[in-house]
DNA sequence: ATAATATCAGATAAAATTATCTGATTAAAA
DNA sequence: TTTTAATCAGATAATTTTATCTGATATTAT
């Protein structure tokens, strides 16, 4: 019971990747991307507010208001949503909680945990978030 | 602010590696290890509670009381402890959390993902909790 | 203007995780 | 036998995460 992400992060990242898939022109309401992606829908507002107060989204108030991608999608890595949702700790920590496992002092499988996660790092530093171009996005 | 595993977990793995290495026959008190790891006592015993009854240590009432491994450290592996405290979730779901992101259905970093977890899954089932055994451990 | 529909901001609630308390039981030592 | 020191079991509390509510503001259409 137990996930890599926080579950504000994992929907972030769902978020972006449907504005992604709708095509940077048209704006989207958090009612829209709710519904889509079965995100509860006052948090999927509160984590669209965040997003746009970070930049990487845009809002757009009124009528025909909603959200859309600030820059380009293909200029929009995964790991941009995740730094500013769950922050990059978790790449950085010790697997097994250790404070003092850095630095001089390392826990028997730093190194070992550091190639996990720099992986991981890597991955989501390439990907951007037009992955789900041609993927029709409902179906997850 | 996120991590790999629970705190529960993580206090579990040091908690065992502690026990480990103290040698198989000496009993270890949740208060010595709390104090020596810096984890709050009373969360420590219910840790070391939930370890006994999932048989990866024995415990013993009474005076000269406490926790020791229940079969030798090199038998224990560190999965071993994830699997009894967080079960093995995290190296199967989604890393975004897509629900149906699964056999004929794969978003697209699902491939890749999956050998991030799978380096992960493969190095805790290698190591054993033995890996401290030359190591003071207080110093993390 | 007014109504409709969106974001936005801040408070609140619910649930899960993390941590603590209390008292019972067990077993050894005095 | 009594005291001491440990686990054990269940309740409770605090904190964090997840989710919801309320009302204000912005913008467009009528």
């Amino acid at each position: 019971m137990s996930s890599f992400f926080s579950k504000k992060c994992e929907y972030g990242l769902q978020a972006v990747l449907y504005l992604a898939a709708q095509g940077k022109s048209s704006l989207c309401s958090a009612e829209e991307i709710s519904n889509n992606l079965n995100i509860p829908k006052e948090f999927t507002s509160k984590i669209l507010q965040d997003l746009t107060e970070k930049g990487i989204i845009i809002s757009r108030k009124g009528r025909v208001g909603g959200f859309k991608l600030a820059i380009d999608a293909s200029q929009i890595k995964l790991i941009d949503i995740v730094a500013a949702i769950d922050g990059l700790d978790i790449f950085k920590n010790c697997v097994m909680g250790f404070h003092n496992c850095n630095g001089n002092q390392k826990c028997p499988v730093h190194k070992e945990w550091m190639e996990v996660v720099e992986k991981a790092y890597r991955m989501l530093s390439q990907r951007s978030v037009d992955i789900f171009n041609n993927i029709p996005l409902d179906h997850f």
